[in-house]
DNA sequence: TGCAAAATAGCACGACCGTTCTTTTTCGGA
DNA sequence: TCCGAAAAAGAACGGTCGTGCTATTTTGCA
């Protein structure tokens, strides 16, 4: 599995020393980057255009051009550029929270956020899944090693939850993950494409309910009948 | 709302009767839908192209385009179409069987079976949703219309079932729609973007997981302190 | 300040797009 | 069998697309 590492500063290849050739080079690049990462959130990978990027960007389509050599090439940069901010919103801030269930909640709450803060901006992983899921490619190829690199990184956060004994030792980790993603999907649906509020309240309260469905019995616990349910008003 | 009907044989204009004007007409029209059909659920609504399905049906370009009059309307077609294949294949069968639980595992059964069998064909209201959150116009229009009468029609089985007894009389059927849908959406993800075996397994346990919580207690049911956990292998 | 190299612009290309208009073919009833 | 209407084809349009190619400008260092 060719794993696209979720950590910080990943490719940084050098120092702040000033380098031979590129410099405005790299400037005018993230510049570009950032338009098209905008505009592919609302226009999907597969809706950004060079012409409409130089539009925005004030320059000329082959100046946009020049800096990827290639549609595609610019597609993956995007992808690679929503990886990175992804990681940073996302992961990195969850790193800091002790391991097991307080930093899962965590995981899960700025994924949350992300999606639900961008109801106006589309989740790159939800839309590209949907665009490539139908077109072998780079692309196509990029998108799945960092959605899967995304969901490594998320299982084992479940895992260690439940070697800290904070969920049940019988807990299938793909399968709560499986339930989990789907309610992230379901809040992209609904806020994106319905324009449905509270879909985020829905959401969360999924998430407690799948929760309460692994969670550890407490050591001594209450033999309650039935875990109180969230979902209800 | 525009409630688009989910009932058989919604708008069948006429009899048998031969008309006036049409008859070849609608016969490479619906050859013509066919193939659109298909073709967008490789590539999309957006991907589909007039040249395309001119090549596809073996005809000329101004030949497909006439029977529509615009791209707009082939798309709506077409997600009429989607419509009336689903209501078939999905919500007619399951009204067959008695209301309540019964019926409700019959929807989401042939719904299940409906995405996970197309793992190569794609949901068009799934790949709809994400094309066409951001894009406002009549295709959008008729896509939202159509998956709100369809989760209308889910939301209204899950009260039967709620009036049957069979499910918890505190249940949030919106929430528990959320839930369901999820798992549908990520099924769709893990099956097709991800090509991930056993996601139809995944599914339907977490259907069973998602319906103990909100099953009803048998009356003087068993006390068990817990739930058994379906997910678990 | 000058100079090589990097960055950007300008321009043209072939391809495909949706759409329009005109012409030809095909159909169905008298 | 013929004739009007419906269906399909053909050709052309303006437009956008990605992508080469060649100038021109800008940059960073000696």
């Amino acid at each position: 599995m060719t794993d696209t590492p979720l950590s910080p500063n990943a490719h940084a290849p050098d120092g702040a020393a000033p380098q031979r050739p590129l410099m405005k080079g790299r400037q005018t690049r993230a510049t570009i980057l950032d338009a098209a990462l905008a505009l592919a959130s609302h226009m999907g990978l597969e809706g950004l255009s060079i012409g409409a990027l130089a539009e925005v960007t004030q320059m000329s389509k082959s100046g946009v051009f020049a800096h990827f050599g290639s549609r595609e090439e610019l597609q993956i940069s995007v992808v690679r550029e929503y990886h990175e901010k992804f990681a940073e919103e996302v992961f990195e801030p969850a790193m800091t929270v002790q391991r097991g269930l307080p930093r899962l909640r965590a995981l899960f709450d700025h994924w949350f956020k992300r999606v639900s803060i961008e109801i106006d901006a589309g989740c790159i992983y939800i839309s590209g899944a949907v665009e490539f899921d139908d077109r072998p490619g780079p692309v196509r190829d990029a998108l799945v090693g960092m959605v899967q690199t995304w969901q490594n990184t998320l299982e084992r956060a479940i895992r260690m939850a439940i070697a800290a004994g904070h969920l049940r030792a019988d807990t299938d980790p793909q399968q709560m993950l499986f339930e989990v993603h789907g309610l992230i999907l379901a809040l992209h649906h609904d806020a994106r494409f319905l324009r449905r509020p509270g879909a985020d309240a829905r959401a969360r309260a999924g998430f407690e309910n799948v929760l309460s469905r692994y969670l550890a019995v407490p050591a001594g616990g209450s033999p309650a009948g039935r875990v109180p349910n969230v979902s209800t008003v």
